[in-house]
RNA sequence: GCCCGGAUGGUGGAAUUGGUAGACACGUUGGACUUAAAAUCCAAUGGCCAGCAAUGGCCGUGCGGGUUCAAGUCCCGCUCCGGGUACCA
């Protein structure tokens, strides 16, 4: 019977502590925030989770849990912190599951919101829960509709350099044309007010249309067939969808797009304005990829056409020997000879119906073709032959390029492969020009001299690059020229589980809804799949028109739609008439700390960024950046638990050859006997004898199949069941020797079909290791590498009769670190930690992992120490029957010390945002009052304020116990006091040519002489000076001494 | 290929500006308490060598060089691992 005893009583009832807490923050509202303009703000933003269906693992609330902790902080220390939660709630997995069981997403998503809303109240965070946003909400999307048709309705004046109504585009086109503007836009008539007032409406719809910042147009976009949708750059990897894995193709589409490209330079120059990390801004900025160099125009033999290339090096003009258009180029048909039209042709179509996965396969395949016409180098009048290949992109650029194959390796190459010529027109400083035809690679040079280059020759490359844009200039046959990689974000997806373009059709032109229909609510649909012609599935919606009757926009948004301002909205959440208010903006401002994965570099960062600074240009918001500091924090990794499965038929194959080998027998045996295409396992020619262990089920089909080859070579068959080998070795073995002298031996196959139950070996049972076969297996039923062998083999039926080869009776499994999966069976959810453990613990242990911000692999059984830490801090509070125990006498000096310090400790590296070491230091501190046996309400007390933003609940309730009402959470974090942690000595490490000897306590404020003097002095010092004068002492104030002797 | 990040005990990690390498914790081993277990507490714990011992010595932060009185930290050259990116003219 189980007596519950004394010692057996709960101390510290995490379950019981945090449930209180958890209800009293949500009732009372503790963390509600508004503006108030006697505190300074602070906003702390996490990013937009999407719930999906799995629920939160250990990984996802690592930044959560530090940024609650930097929120708390911040809020002890009397800021008004805003620090909202919300959900990025349209996502693929749930429009799939729509498709697959007919649910609609919008309850999936409901339902995994619920469970992620769950799961972070039971951690215990500070989120403002009454500013919560989804973005699938209308009341929500209204303003992501809303930003759209500003968008729409906007133009990007370079002039300016912003954002302008699209109204003042249409003014300045009755007046003067579009000749003196320069504008962001993708059109290329010119043409004068006249000509635009006599365009019909249609007309100048499609005029503005290459304007708007928010705008239709045909596109090449990454097709997915099989999601009947197009997908972004980043959603492709390796040629196939990232969700999914499903094969993407190249396809032309009408799509709506964002102009983002317009703002490339101003995404370039915020980035030296905010504080993120230089390899975050280094993403983007290779991301936006600005290169500058020249445009130039190249006039064509016998045709009155120009192409125009852009180049980084106009420098190495002279060196330009070919030219290169994209297969899609829109001049490639037109100059192409008639002799070369059908081979020209089939590479076109060749290279454009190449998937994106063939081209990445095949990167060093050199692929190309002659269109028989020419070009003429504007710098010295060469005929240069014009080429199509497919490593020239038509969207970067112009499509076209000079090859310049003495300097560009993937020129060189091309040339190469087709016998181009190559000409040499830099030289390394103090090098002689040589011949390029001897050459293994091409002369990538950044510097140089010019050589065989005009007027330039001599010249180093950078005035080279300036003196030929000048010429070019001066000639009008190019101009200096800046380019980006950027590309405007396509905006387009054929999906039901987005938001719906605020847009309708008339006359085959789109036109925004007047801003008082918003919401436009996403409709139902019958089925969540495109139509039978191949329409988005919204086609299938009923009435999907206009009250006029215009058709409305059948695709829907983008993820990245509702995630690009959803900062913004969290400053005025429930606002029904704007977006958000101006003096809530002007509280706000925008976000002082932003935490989430690395993996939104390029995606959602450059997004939020681009829609941020085109509502400033509206004067919408105050900030141009939206996120101040940004801290990228790590992934958690998993930690595979692994068992090791006998493979028993190469254990088997050993054992017996074990026994055999090296004539024990009496006669030779080989492994692994070939004879033709058959191979057996054991042969002697000596006895006319094979041996074949199998399983019993391959034992009967082989003994059948071998039955005429016996007879034709005349050698005898011993077939061995595994499982006689596993009963009882000595036997088979023995029946082995009757078989060697045996001289006449059928086929020896009799015995019934017995299972083999598995067979798992220990990871310490070093000398079986080799025959098995490493399985994840579940890390639940493994504890400190410990297999539990009983809920083994209930885990999966197969295991139910599983035999174990084992060290000391304990069953050691193996680990590896990888990426967190329910297939590696790796998963480690907060639930049952936060159950055995606590919240507080749970949180102060993932923060006690290691740096925020790098990589690292979860092992639950380091939880035991920060568990063990809880505790001991509770002790210091209650004597060993539970009861508070607290003093109310003066702390001595030492505690008064141990306090200090934990407090500057705790507010320093808060400061840098590393969590882990405060971790470390509060367990210092609570091992170092136990030790002084500390219970003085003077220490204790602070202590739990600095604690509290870490371990709250604890924090809370110790605090109420100490009388305190009401939350600890508005408490001001205590300063540090100099005086209690000032030492008057210092215990000076002392080396020797810089090997530490000894130590030396010193008074802090000895001279340099005088403590020269003591070390020389000290009892250690004779042995390392053996007699010599030193030669030199470094002495270095409350650091070290060192003696150079 | 290019760009970025990293490598410290059996494990996670600490060492903030070059100044006592391995804090703190896990694990392991031994001990105390207990009928027993759990919990708790105490001690040891980078490697090698010498010694009965206290103790002492040598080596040691991926590898090879260098700068310095002094290097995990700075410089040069590599190796390996992780991530991003991909014909960007």
């Amino acid at each position: 019977m189980h007596i519950p005893n004394k010692t057996q009583r709960m101390d510290y009832n995490h379950q019981e502590i945090e449930k209180k807490w958890q209800k009293y923050w949500s009732e009372n509202k503790t963390f509600h925030v508004e503006i108030d303009h006697k505190k300074p703000k602070y906003y702390v933003l996490d990013m937009f989770p999407y719930p999906s269906g799995a629920g939160l693992h250990v990984g996802h609330p690592l930044g959560y849990i530090a940024s609650d902790i930097y929120s708390r902080y911040k809020k002890h220390l009397g800021f008004n912190v805003l620090h909202p939660m919300g959900y990025d709630a349209y996502g693929l997995p749930a429009e799939q599951y729509a498709i697959q069981t007919g649910t609609h997403p919008a309850v999936t998503t409901e339902k995994n919101i619920k469970r992620y809303r769950e799961q972070m109240d039971r951690i215990g965070f500070s989120y403002d829960w009454d500013r919560q946003v989804q973005t699938c909400d209308p009341d929500y999307y209204k303003w992501t509709q809303w930003t759209f048709i500003q968008l729409f309705k906007s133009w990007y004046n370079k002039k300016t350099d912003k954002a302008e109504g699209i109204d003042k585009l249409i003014e300045l086109f009755g007046e003067e044309g579009n000749g003196n503007l320069e504008a962001a836009c993708s059109q290329e008539e010119v043409f004068s007010a006249d000509e635009w007032k006599q365009m019909n409406e249609k007309q100048q719809q499609e005029v503005l249309m290459n304007y708007r910042l928010a705008y239709l147009s045909n596109t090449m976009v990454n097709w997915c067939p099989a999601l009947g949708t197009v997908l972004a750059n980043d959603e492709v990897k390796d040629g196939f969808s990232e969700r999914g894995g499903h094969p993407v193709e190249r396809k032309l589409m009408k799509q709506w797009s964002l102009r983002i490209s317009a703002y490339a330079q101003r995404l370039l120059d915020g980035l030296e304005k905010i504080d993120w990390f230089e390899s975050l801004k280094e993403v983007q900025r290779n991301w936006i990829g600005r290169s500058e160099g020249a445009s130039v125009e190249f006039n064509l033999e016998g045709f009155d056409d120009v192409i125009v290339v852009f180049t980084t090096r106009p420098d190495t003009l002279w060196g330009a020997t070919f030219m290169v258009l994209a297969p899609e180029h829109e001049l490639v048909e037109k100059i192409t000879s008639e002799d070369r039209k059908s081979k020209i042709g089939k590479y076109v179509n060749w290279a454009k119906n190449r998937s994106e996965r063939d081209r990445i396969s095949e990167v060093n395949k050199i692929t190309g073709e002659f269109t028989g016409a020419y070009g003429i180098n504007p710098v010295n009048g060469k005929k240069i032959p014009i080429w199509v290949a497919d490593y020239v992109l038509s969207g970067y650029g112009t499509g076209a390029i000079m090859a310049v194959p003495a300097h560009d390796s993937r020129d060189f190459k091309f040339a190469r492969h087709f016998n181009i010529p190559i000409v040499q027109v830099v030289k390394k400083e103090g090098e002689e020009e040589s011949d390029p035809q001897t050459w293994d690679d091409s002369y990538d040079a950044k510097e140089g001299v010019m050589i065989n280059s005009g007027f330039i020759t001599g010249m180093n490359v950078e005035e080279g690059i300036k003196a030929t844009i000048k010429w070019l200039e001066e000639n009008e046959l190019g101009e200096g020229r800046i380019n980006y990689r950027l590309r405007d974000a396509i905006f387009s997806r054929q999906r039901y589980w987005g938001e719906p373009f605020p847009i309708y059709y008339k006359d085959g032109m789109p036109y925004p809804l007047d801003e008082s229909e918003l919401p436009l609510r996403l409709p139902d649909v019958d089925k969540y799949l495109p139509t039978e012609s191949g329409e988005p599935p919204l086609a299938r919606a009923k009435d999907w028109k206009t009250k006029e009757g215009y058709p409305l926009e059948t695709n829907t948004m983008p993820g990245f739609a509702g995630s690009s301002g959803y900062y913004l909205r969290y400053m005025d959440p429930k606002n029904q008439n704007e977006y958000f208010s101006k003096e809530a903006n002007e509280y706000w401002r925008n976000v002082d700390l932003y935490l989430g994965g690395d993996e939104h570099g390029t995606g959602h960062l450059i997004y939020a960024r681009f829609w941020n600074m085109f509502l400033y240009d509206l004067g919408r918001v105050c900030e141009e950046e939206p996120f101040k500091k940004l801290i990228n924090q790590g992934k958690i990794q998993g930690r595979s638990s692994f068992v090791y499965r006998l493979n028993y038929e190469k254990y088997a194959e050993h054992l017996i050859w074990e026994a055999i080998k090296d004539k024990k027998l009496g006669v030779e045996f080989v492994r692994d006997f070939k004879d033709g295409h058959r191979q057996f396992d054991f042969y002697s020619r000596e006895a006319g004898l094979i041996l074949e262990i199998k399983s019993q089920k391959n034992l009967e089909k082989l003994a059948h199949y071998y039955k005429p080859y016996a007879r034709e070579k005349n050698v005898r068959f011993l077939f061995i069941p595994l499982y006689d080998i596993k009963e009882n070795v000595d036997h088979v073995v023995n029946r082995i020797k009757e078989a060697i002298k045996a001289d006449d031996l059928e086929i020896n196959f009799e015995h019934e079909i017995k299972k083999i139950n598995p067979v798992f070996v220990s990871k310490d049972v070093k000398e079986l290791i080799q025959f098995t076969t490493p399985i994840h297996v579940d890390i639940n039923l493994v504890e400190n590498d410990i297999l539990n062998i009983e809920a083994f083999k209930k885990w999966r039926p197969e295991f139910a009769d599983a035999e174990f080869i084992m060290k000391d009776d304990k069953y050691v499994c193996g680990w590896e670190v990888e990426k967190m999966s329910k297939s590696k069976h790796n998963v480690q959810n907060p639930d049952e930690l936060i159950e055995k453990y606590g919240a507080d613990t749970f949180r102060l242990y993932e923060m006690f992992l290691g740096p925020l911000e790098t990589h690292k692999p979860w092992d639950t059984q380091g939880i035991e120490g920060v568990y063990r830490f809880i505790r001991k801090l509770w002790r210091l509070y209650f004597d060993k029957d539970n009861n508070l125990n607290i003093s109310e006498d003066q702390p001595t000096k030492d505690e008064l010390k141990v306090l200090h310090k934990t407090i500057q400790k705790v507010r320093n590296d808060i400061e840098r945002f590393s969590f882990n070491t405060v971790v470390s230091a509060f367990m210092i501190c609570v091992n170092e009052l136990t030790d002084l046996k500390c219970n003085k309400r003077d220490i204790l007390e602070p202590l739990l304020v600095l604690l509290s933003p870490y371990a709250p609940h604890t924090a809370e309730e110790l605090w109420s116990k100490l009388g305190h009402r009401p939350s600890i959470a508005i408490i001001a974090f205590p300063d540090y006091k100099e005086e209690y942690i000032k030492e008057n000595t210092f215990e000076y490490p002392v080396s020797f040519n810089g090997k530490l000897r000894f130590k030396l306590e010193l008074p802090l404020d000895i001279s340099k002489e005088d403590a020269e003097k003591a070390v020389l002095q000290a009892e250690g010092a004779q042995k390392w000076l053996a007699g010599k004068q030193p030669k030199k002492i470094i002495f270095v104030p409350k650091r070290i001494i060192n003696v150079v002797v």
